[in-house]
DNA sequence: TAACTAAAGTTAGAGGGAATAACGAGTCAA
DNA sequence: TTGACTCGTTATTCCCTCTAACTTTAGTTA
């Protein structure tokens, strides 16, 4: 039935493979560039082909579409920020209780500041904006990876050391309910209190970085290292563990 | 020299001038519906034109281009964005201090709530992603005003009653430096300390929002309006203001 | 009243982008 | 050798922005 008899026959098979994976990766690195270069809107099929000294409906035997090609860059974006703050994330591991955190967080600022244009693209999509209605499936599922290199490590620090928690029963229905549920997709590993904990960190976190790269306050701070740092001094007591300045 | 010598001559010139404004108003309004029904890449000239019964060059008898036409959209955004939050600042006046403030507050979340689109062109301008270096300049303009709302609330607050702020010497140098330069530009009547709250208010508000409104954290929360009022009331404990739940 | 002027609309067209169709050249296996 | 498959091409369609050149119309002026 199958055709991986030997290897006369699947050799070529996955050189063939192959070079087109490394075609459609050459697409995406050119598209970035271009994405850097000349913004957003220059990402062209046409702009990456000529680049590419290929002509326009080449790319489509790559890519079916502009977005297809869009959101799978999109996805790159994503997987480069998940796997820089899961490597700082691991090596501040092993240290004080927090310290991964401490770490992951920063490296997150620091690849938002160095890929301004990339992130940009992460928090909307261009090709989001396009109908009204249509969700952006890439940051429904990546973004969801995202968060979580931050609640491995709220819940690393949860299971070590447990942080004080709000009483469930204080807030209003519609509040615990979402979080039960959460709690629940979690596979209760962090319960309904714990997760509102994490989710206020994220959201200030997030929020506040978004401010930054997006300059939003740009007519007061030009420098907002400071703010940062005060913002997870801040979580730190809310997760009850120390803070340390960043080194260097 | 002035030809206003008597209204024979200026009431037709008038007459034309407010045509003109109202064919301005009726080329926006269109460009809107378009953008809330079919999404910001359906907001092209050829399509207003369409709408109105128009051919597409027509319009650039009242914008030189496309570029130019959504600005003038996005400055009404902001125009009206700010007059909600005006008038719900002054509805709420009287009361105990920060009424305003927590009114303000609340209709700025109504408006993004109840207009996502709308809010999505003040925060990212689909023009502006044009080109990298290119900074916005209705939202330098505007973006100051919109910050500027929730600032004459916390100045009312200040001016009041002094709420607590952080020693400026215990900052980072960099930080303390921005302060100082920003409470200059206001004209002094907020000092760098209570300039610095104010900051932090506003950061903690719009990034929550702006969470909210693209959905960032929809995979946790659907309803975000406790979290908000959550976010609320540590603002009235930062400004030592009194918090008062929304009423209705 | 007749001619002039300026504004507001028109069509035609250049230039670019997304996407499809149809076609040619290379590669590989039977 | 032949047939199939892949990857590239050009040609074409449709839509977009924007300019040029024109008609029409309303208001002004001699």
């Amino acid at each position: 039935m199958q055709t991986v008899d030997d290897s006369q026959e699947t050799a070529p098979v996955d050189r063939k493979e192959r070079q087109r994976q490394t075609m459609q990766a050459e697409i995406r690195a050119t598209a970035r560039g271009l994405l850097v270069d000349e913004g957003g809107a220059a990402v062209t099929i046409n702009a990456i082909a000529r680049r590419m000294g290929l002509s326009g409906p080449a790319l489509y035997r790559y890519y079916p579409s502009q977005a297809a090609l869009i959101d799978a860059l999109r996805a790159d974006f994503y997987g480069e920020l998940i796997a820089a703050m899961r490597q700082a994330s691991s090596h501040g591991a092993g240290d004080a209780p927090g310290s991964g955190l401490l770490a992951m967080s920063r490296s997150l600022r620091g690849w938002a500041l160095a890929h301004p244009a990339e992130f940009g693209w992460l928090f909307a999509s261009p090709t989001a904006n396009r109908e009204p209605g249509a969700c952006d499936p890439i940051k429904s599922e990546m973004g969801h990876a995202f968060g979580q290199v931050f609640l491995e490590q709220v819940l690393a620090i949860w299971e070590a050391k447990r942080f004080p928690v709000p009483s469930i029963e204080d807030m209003p229905a519609i509040q615990a309910e979402q979080l039960r549920a959460f709690s629940e997709r979690l596979g209760g590993r962090l319960p309904a209190e714990a997760a509102s904990v994490y989710l206020a960190c994220w959201m200030r976190l997030y929020g506040l970085l978004c401010m930054e790269i997006f300059r939003q306050i740009d007519f007061a701070y030009a420098d907002m290292t400071p703010i940062y740092e005060e913002c997870l001094q801040e979580l730190c007591r809310l997760l009850d563990i120390a803070y340390a300045p960043p080194d260097g």
